[in-house]
DNA sequence: TTGTAGGCGTTATCAC
DNA sequence: GTGATAACGCCTACAA
């Protein structure tokens, strides 16, 4: 049906070892065997069959991205960045999104199967799925963005921000504006993202001697706009003087605002609001939201110089937590 | 090195041929040698090879999703859609995302040597791209989102909103609210998106008998929010007494509105903004976003449709416009 | 219902 | 530097 390197070899007079060696730029090439072969190739417009060639193949040279969520506007805007730096370094890059519904440890052991990478970085994650199954993986992976410290495999090392200081860090900032009544919105706490969040919102009433009762001022939420909406909503109801409220992810906080507005209260005037993750659209909003940058640019960079340095050595793995900041926009005032 | 249908075959008793019958689900096995296969498939986890399956495929049963730019919010929208949709009707769906300096016609070419889809969709292209390579591809395509009438293959049908006619019901908005000194923020002109949507806006000006200078009410800028920002101040600065803008997305419409507030002026007191896309975010908006919204779900639903007839019948291209709708926002009041 | 054997298109390993 | 040939792991006839 296709054409083959068969084809391509018959034609150019040359064996199909010699054409092999010629697509794949070996250096033991004649450069008139190079010439008369593309030539060849160029005429029928032959494409190689990655299928025969991933098959035969022993390793691989290639990283893969597996990305759990395309609407993770996070996640989205470090893709670049890790592709960019990983062809840089001259490795082939490997991307799979997935959705929340599937098993991203189950797409990885097939990647291994099939393409053999190198090694693998993980944007997003169910801590239950690597705990049942990470074990088959044997190459060095990279958790980016969550914290893979408490999954303690050897070849699983993390690079992520600390989410209880980090979220403790929303929290303080909002009790030294001078906020009592303050409302927290985040994920179910089943994930450690939203636990250690959670724990960090705890440390930060309780140092200040402020007390947190988790079903009056909790209300747990998915990652999107909507269910931030309707889960300030819910909060907005069960604490009519609400002054603040801290949102685990900015996604959640801009749902959160609009809710706030819609209840004809105005923000930061009537409620302070901040957010996490720091992405882009923050800083555009008219009201900019004040938020938790996350240093998106030097987890994706550290994220690869940790992977790169684990494929070399086999070492262990690292766990590494990026500094992030607080972000001061105009979502928050002093009461 | 890895484990084999071979291995399987020799552990259960049964000969390859039945195990690979039996990882297909085909109907013709005994139930016990199903059980029994199984039992040695899970006891030893063991992974099919995808290389060697798709090697031997004739024909694949996949619909491939070909994206470009994974920072795209109306694209990362319609995925989940597509992908369920596609998966429901019983093909396995295969997702490539590229940047935007990919050349997608040639990725496509190549997977379709590799895994043989039944149709690929597109969500983002280049028609000069399209141009000079498209004929390399004869399996049923379908441009989501882009026109493409003009490209006039055969096999390359597409579902869009007309760009022409929904950038003029924008401008012709602001005209009906009594704006004059009305700016227009847009992409290059080399795409036939931007210029289409060029050509809407001129006729509405026309139409009502108003002067469109494009040297100095039009201002080129990428689809991203920098870009939008930065255009519109040059807008701002070579009409300093500009009342209207009509940004041709939503993103950029969102940058444009943080560079007329960081000038002091207000949105929609000052000047007004119309966007386009109607991503979810802009019902977010404090300032919700007036914009026109394309439908996407019914663009994806009529991308698939169509493709699925295509597949069926292989009949000539279609070329389908889904009507747009103008969202009344808080980005624009009359003048 | 099950077994056998050939071949998919490539790379790798020999020789030459 | 180049050619011949044996795998790679699976599917698909065809035979039993």
């Amino acid at each position: 049906m296709a054409i083959t390197i068969k084809d391509i070899a018959r034609e150019s007079g040359y064996a199909v070892g010699t054409v092999s060696r010629v697509l794949n730029n070996r250096p033991d090439v004649s450069d008139t065997a190079r010439e008369k072969i593309m030539e060849v190739v160029n005429k029928y417009n032959f494409r190689i069959n990655n299928n025969a060639k991933h098959l035969k193949q022993r390793a691989g040279t290639a990283i893969a991205i597996i990305v759990k969520g395309s609407n993770n506007m996070l996640f989205a805007s470090m893709m670049e960045q890790l592709q960019n730096d990983i062809e840089d370094r001259g490795y082939e890059c490997l991307i799979y999104y997935l959705n929340e519904t599937e098993n991203e440890v189950e797409h990885a052991i097939q990647v291994c199967n099939d393409r053999k990478p190198m090694g693998i970085l993980f944007l997003g994650s169910n801590h239950q799925v690597f705990q049942q199954q990470f074990s088959n993986i044997d190459i060095p992976c990279v958790l980016v963005t969550n914290s893979g410290e408490s999954l303690n495999y050897p070849n699983l090392s993390s690079v992520s921000t600390d989410d209880a200081e980090a979220a403790k860090a929303a929290v303080d900032y909002l009790i030294k504006l001078g906020h009592r009544k303050i409302g927290v919105l985040g994920g179910h706490l089943d994930g450690p993202v939203a636990a250690s969040r959670l724990k960090g919102c705890k440390l930060a009433f309780s140092e200040n001697n402020l007390e947190f009762d988790s079903d009056l001022q909790y209300e747990p939420s998915m990652f999107v706009m909507s269910h931030g909406y309707k889960a300030m909503e819910k909060l907005l109801d069960r604490i009519p003087d609400i002054t603040a409220v801290f949102a685990m992810s900015d996604v959640m906080a801009l749902g959160a605002m609009r809710a706030v507005r819609d209840r004809g209260l105005r923000i930061p005037e009537d409620i302070s609001i901040v957010g996490f993750d720091g992405i882009e659209l923050t800083e555009y909003l008219i009201t900019r939201l004040t938020t938790v940058r996350q240093n998106r640019e030097e987890i994706a960079k550290r994220s690869i110089e940790i992977l790169m340095e684990k494929i070399r050595d086999n070492s262990n793995a690292v766990h590494e937590l990026i500094p992030f900041r607080l972000i001061a926009g105009e979502s928050t005032k002093p009461l």
